[in-house]
DNA sequence: GTCTATAATGAGATAGAC
DNA sequence: GTCTATCTCATTATAGAC
């Protein structure tokens, strides 16, 4: 490997460890596998890298900033949904189906999360992990009721905390057990019942708002 | 430490490896430390067990057997629920207020079952644990409809994974964050949602359970 | 039967040739 | 700058004294 910037290198390396994470878990990512999978020797772990643990904390960002980058726009209708529980429930299955395409990758995020929780030091990765969980959650529940003309009876924050459980025991679950039946059962209930905090906006609000959007959006070309 | 049989030595050690995963997670549970942890040299370990992977699946059956023991009587009602949603949001406070208390020997569980999931020749045990927790979800379900006289409108094993899914998410998020008030609106949101699916007994439907209760268990009396 | 002492392995990290 | 060869340390497991 001739000619490589260090911070090439670098991503390189937390490339690889993701994917020497999602086969091997992270008791079996030890430098040796993680630069042989990057394709190159030991030793120029330790020329990227100061320490094992630094490329752990740094696997651990990474995945935070792909993380937000891909579920915000996955949570993105495909089409219209006619009401908020159709809205939540395609969001949540879009969600599924990220998780049941990659399941070693999901089980790898899973393991990074609480390797994070484990790992003194790192405790605060955990805390950003779960934030920028819940941040993503408060966003596509915001999105959802503009979209669906409606209004969440409770603290959006409150619903988004909400969210994240569901999804997370989702997750585990599904993980455990891969049954396929019992995940879209639950993302049914799951929707229906977070639906139920929401009521819909009078037509005479829905108007208000629509008007609200358009002078916003105007604006903001402006 | 003279006299100890090999049957005796195992369950010290077992034990001991549970307080070692609770204080340094699966990764730090070397034979060494387990065995400094029960008081014995480390060479004992290997006369109680052949392999560190042997004591690790021991530790895995011992914790199942230990979860069905004392889940089972956590989920019992401590006075007579009004209705279904009351019922269950007892029954949710009670196990949340378990793992509240030991939060460490929590975590523990969830590492272990994670171990499960990716230790070759384990797989089984990962299987074993959730259904484990779907069992019991189910036998409690079962309970509380008798309880607070009413029916499941689904199958009550569709209801179960739910119940799993729930707490399961309950659980990571709440060790993730530490959030009380999170858990607690949670608890309340899900006893909502799951008491949904139920439906009260009419009157008459009501004394025929409960008579048919009174033969079964005067039947058993007999 | 029990424990001290040690072998064997594999880890993270580094020195030094190129 | 890069990689080969090596160091040091901690681990599992065992041999052998008591």
């Amino acid at each position: 490997m001739t000619r490589m910037s260090v911070s090439e290198r670098r991503t390189a390396l937390v490339d690889a460890a993701l994917r020497v994470i999602a086969r091997d878990a992270v008791a079996g990512a030890t430098t040796r596998a993680i630069a042989s999978e990057a394709g190159m020797p030991q030793a120029s772990f330790h020329y990227a890298f100061e320490s094992r643990d630094e490329l752990m904390r740094e696997v651990v960002r990474h995945v935070l900033e792909q993380e937000e980058r891909s579920i915000l726009p996955a949570m993105a209708p495909t089409s219209a949904p006619a009401d908020m529980r159709e809205a939540l429930k395609s969001g949540l299955e879009h969600y599924f189906a990220g998780i049941a395409a990659d399941p070693d990758h999901e089980r790898a995020m899973l393991e990074l999360s609480q390797y994070s929780q484990r790992t003194p030091g790192a405790e605060h990765l955990a805390r950003l992990q779960y934030e920028s969980y819940f941040a993503l959650a408060v966003t596509s529940l915001r999105a959802a009721a503009e979209l669906v003309d409606a209004r969440w009876s409770r603290p959006v924050e409150e619903i988004g905390c909400m969210i994240v459980a569901l999804t997370d025991g989702l997750t585990s679950t599904w993980l455990a057990t891969r049954d396929d039946a019992a995940a879209h059962r639950f993302i049914d209930f799951a929707a229906d019942a977070i639906a139920r905090l929401s009521e819909p906006l009078s037509p005479s609000e829905a108007e208000a708002a629509a008007a609200s959007r358009n002078r916003l959006s105007t604006g903001a070309q402006a």
